[in-house]
RNA sequence: GGCGCAUUCGUCUAGUGGUUAGGACACCGCCCUCUCAAGGCGGAAACAGGGGUUCGACUCCCCUAUGCGCUACCA
């Protein structure tokens, strides 16, 4: 039979980068068996659904190179692949349960649960719903169910847990998972809103679309014992199980905005690279072979194994993230970073430049930053004239002749040709040495002016870059308009 | 509290009974050098603790500790 997975999220918010690690593992499996790729929005919770997170997952996943191949936006033969238009189905499959007795109606009140837990809490026993004491098929009449059904009273569908018996699965990733069934709840099934909880969706849908592998957060391995007695309810085959490990924050807690972002739209607004995004979050949890670290998504699909992936949740080290993103800014073509720079030039309020400039510009800063973006800060001078200057780092190599050195060196710029890295080195070599100073006498000096900073890539390099003429012109209204201010200053 | 899952350098990890416990990020030093990077070379850095099993445990078992998860008519 062909691998069926499934990435099914509720869509209570924005994508985070637990949640596309997930969907990865997903596609990686399927992708490497030749299975299918599903999306399913778990949107029973009216409450919490928010507006837009469909969307907005459906981009992220879009924007990391994952493809569906069945979902809400795609289709597919299994659909509707929203759970929120599979009602019908699910409250069918509710009254199979409650046929087979393998489930039971349940009236009580929001308060009078909660009374019972306190009652628990009291007596110090742990909370869990009593079937026996509470109101439900157990305990009121036949006749009396039958009313308050008629009535229509609000009532929700619960599992009837096995009172004594284990309950076990197996999980690709951890191995045999056995707990005993009297640590289960009664778990609701279907609320009193007609609308199905998760482990009645999940399990149903899971069924009806054929999934074959249920790959999802380690937060389920408790839900999934009941998630067994439910396909032995219905007598269905299960799928196999593996639970991935948490992703944390740094603190090791569970991974949250409150240490720096987790959206991926908030690492896509900061300018890191899909591929690299991807490439982190996948060798977080899991690795190939240890002894690399770059990989494209077609190779991460060609080694994926999920016997492979670890049992301890792993920790999200932004270093690591902003490591691979320079090493993607240095390998990723030109012509593609340059087309991904415009739209960063455009928002930050710079004219348009040609794709051919902003190539040469990236091709001679990108291994001094870590995301495409910085470029038009550290390299901000690469687009506009320097509008501040650095002065203490000219102090620091200003002396008497330097005036008139400067003035000599535009006239001897001027004659410069071609205007090329090696070439102006040279000029600027002879110049310096026959003066009897030593190259960074000058070359520091003309990189302030230039650029207005103390740092960047090579001098004549940059020089080359910025042009002839935009060279001359910068070094001439310097002499002009901020030597004299300087000059002022230092006296 | 109950139940479950986990535990190799600060972090991500390799390792499946015999290794000088390997790699990567970060950190430190040196080299290169017009600055900053990049790059090269080198350094420091780990098997949570205790019992077993075994000729031999990072590897297998048990206990403890610690961390995390679940404990809703949320997923």
């Amino acid at each position: 039979m062909s691998v069926r997975v499934r990435f099914a999220p509720s869509p209570t918010g924005f994508l985070h980068i637990g949640g596309l690690r997930t969907a990865l593992y997903n596609y990686l499996f399927a992708r490497h068996h030749g299975g299918q790729f599903i999306l399913r929005i778990e949107d029973t919770d009216q409450e919490r659904t928010v507006p837009g997170a469909v969307e907005n997952i459906i981009e992220m996943l879009s924007w990391a190179g994952l493809e569906f191949d069945e979902g809400p936006h795609v289709g597919g033969p299994y659909g509707p692949y929203v759970q929120s238009q599979r009602l019908e189905l699910y409250r069918q499959q509710a009254q199979v349960l409650l046929e087979r007795g393998a489930a039971y109606y349940a009236f009580d009140t929001p308060e009078e649960l909660e009374r019972m837990r306190a009652r628990q809490r009291a007596a110090g026993v742990a909370p869990k719903y009593d079937r026996f004491s509470m109101r439900n098929s157990f305990t009121l009449p036949e006749d009396e169910v039958r009313r308050l059904l008629a009535e229509g009273a609000p009532a929700v569908v619960r599992l009837a847990v096995p009172l004594d018996r284990t309950v076990s699965f197996t999980d690709i990733i951890r191995g045999a998972i056995t707990v005993s069934a009297r640590d289960l709840d009664d778990q609701v099934l279907l609320k009193s809103d007609g609308f199905p909880t998760y482990h009645l969706a999940n399990v149903v849908d899971d069924h009806f679309m054929r999934i074959t592998h249920v790959i999802r957060g380690e937060e389920w391995i408790p839900s999934t014992p009941k998630h067994v007695l439910l396909y032995e309810a219905f007598g269905w085959e299960m799928p196999q199980f593996a639970h991935l490990p948490l992703l944390l924050n740094p603190d090791r807690s569970k991974l949250s905005k409150r240490h720096g972002d987790v959206a991926v739209e908030d690492f896509r607004r900061q300018g890191y690279f899909p591929e690299a995004l991807v490439n982190f979050v996948a060798l977080l949890g899991w690795n190939p072979t240890a002894d690399r670290e770059l990989f494209s998504l077609p190779e991460l699909v060609a080694s994926f194994e999920l016997e492979r992936v670890n049992r301890a949740a792993a920790i999200v080290d932004r270093a690591k993230l902003d490591w691979m993103n320079a090493q993607y800014l240095r390998m990723l073509p030109l012509e593609r970073l340059a087309r991904e720079l415009q739209p960063w030039l455009r928002e930050a309020g710079y004219p348009e430049y040609p794709l051919e400039y902003l190539q040469r510009v990236i091709a001679l800063l990108r291994e001094r930053v870590t995301r495409l973006p910085e470029i038009l800060t550290f390299g901000d001078y690469m687009f506009a004239p320097p509008r501040h200057y650095d002065w203490e780092y000219l102090r620091k190599y200003w002396r008497p002749e330097l005036p008139e050195w400067l003035r000599q060196l535009l006239g001897e710029l001027e004659s410069v040709e071609p205007f090329t890295a090696e070439i102006i080195g040279q000029r600027v070599r002879s110049f310096i040495e026959a003066r009897g100073a030593t190259l960074r006498a000058i070359v520091h000096p003309l990189r302030l002016i230039l650029t207005g900073k103390s740092v960047g890539a090579g001098m004549f390099e940059t020089m080359e870059v910025l042009g002839k003429s935009e060279c001359l012109r910068r070094l001439h209204s310097f002499l002009e308009e901020q030597l004299p201010v300087l000059q002022a200053q230092l006296e």
